[in-house]
DNA sequence: ATCAACACTATACGACTGTATAGCAAAATA
DNA sequence: TATTTTGCTATACAGTCGTATAGTGTTGAT
């Protein structure tokens, strides 16, 4: 049985061969690592051949590169395209929003950054390096235009910021698993217990 | 360079060549995970030959159920030794503590769970289950003995029990990395935010 | 029309993978 | 003491890995 993952060939097979190749590498990576995915896995899923792959992105280094690189540009455009108006708290609210928009809308970031953000950091790609940076430099625009809440600190508001986006996407799968084996498949699904993570102020 | 990883030679060198092994294979899992370790790693820090690895755990697969078996047995011996004395929420707070001291002397307990619970769960390993039915059975227990709170359905009160044990342990490397890369590395340790992680009634 | 750049395929290479097999020495069993 | 079992090493095999190289056809500029 050959399952295609992630990414519908529709809205793919007019993309160039190198953004068709990334993406297939990005569903395959979210879904089954980095490690587990072979080049030329890649490149069957991407409808090309292995060389194609090398042309492209040189290595598997490259490739991961070029992914991780892909990421940050949905992050900055998720925040980018909301305007500067209103309380910082709103502005603060809408930029959440519309990077949960941008995930729901691409499953495989949450499945690619949960996998990358749990080894013991840094090893290989440095792209919570680069998403910190991003949410630093969200925390840094939403000081100058009106007031930051001083409420908090700066880099503990950053985490906040990155850990209220991402924590509880990484968790929740852990609370659907245990919820289906106690609960059994078809219990009433609003019954589910709410996961919650948060920082706080020390 | 090469470096041990994990285990005190000096606590191991008495083992058997058997649980050397075992050790071995968990340290190098929690550290670099199951698909980057290769059983010739596996035997080099154990200190024997790739045959010798096949010949007790026979596939690879083995030596993960072998693992995997070792963590239940951890948590489940952990949760054995507190004695069912006093209300059920002090037994239920010593168990907590048991089950955080045994984490502590066992970081490669966290690591591993940190790796196959975030994981599109199931594909690999059966932990997350095998650990949910002792943690359900905890639960049960402590209703027998006097009776158990009523406020929480049992499931709830069942994933309630795994994620604030575990839940905080997989988020805080994201923190901690965060806050070296935003403050610092010699910043004040205890300026660093709290996480908290907790599962709320819906 | 010519030539260079580009997108792409095909094949090959050495390194490494998990596992199978054969054999040796020590220990246990008889 | 003789024999089987056990703990262990050594070597080998077939497959897969990432990557290099050579070559084909197509596009675009001069």
């Amino acid at each position: 049985m050959k399952k295609t993952v992630g990414v519908s060939p529709k809205l793919n097979s007019d993309l160039t061969a190198k953004a068709r190749i990334r993406n297939a590498a990005f569903a395959l990576y979210a879904n089954y690592g980095e490690d587990a995915t072979s080049m030329r896995a890649i490149a069957e899923a991407a409808g090309v051949t292995v060389g194609l792959v090398v042309h492209h992105f040189r290595t598997k280094d490259g490739l991961r590169e070029a992914i991780e690189q892909h990421i940050v540009d949905l992050f900055f455009g998720a925040i980018e395209q909301v305007p500067l108006e209103g309380t910082t708290a709103e502005i603060a609210a809408a930029r959440d929003e519309a990077v949960a928009d941008m995930l729901s809308d691409n499953p495989a970031v949450v499945g690619y950054l949960r996998r990358a953000l749990l080894d013991p950091m840094g090893h290989r790609g440095r792209i919570l390096e680069m998403l910190t940076d991003l949410a630093a430099k969200q925390v840094a625009t939403l000081r100058n235009v009106g007031v930051a809440s001083k409420a908090h600190r700066d880099s503990s508001q950053v985490i906040g910021v990155m850990i209220r986006q991402l924590g509880q996407l990484f968790l929740q799968p852990m609370v659907d698993s245990m919820w289906n084996q106690l609960a059994g498949p078809n219990a009433a699904e609003d019954d589910k217990p709410l996961l919650v993570v948060k920082v706080q102020e020390s």
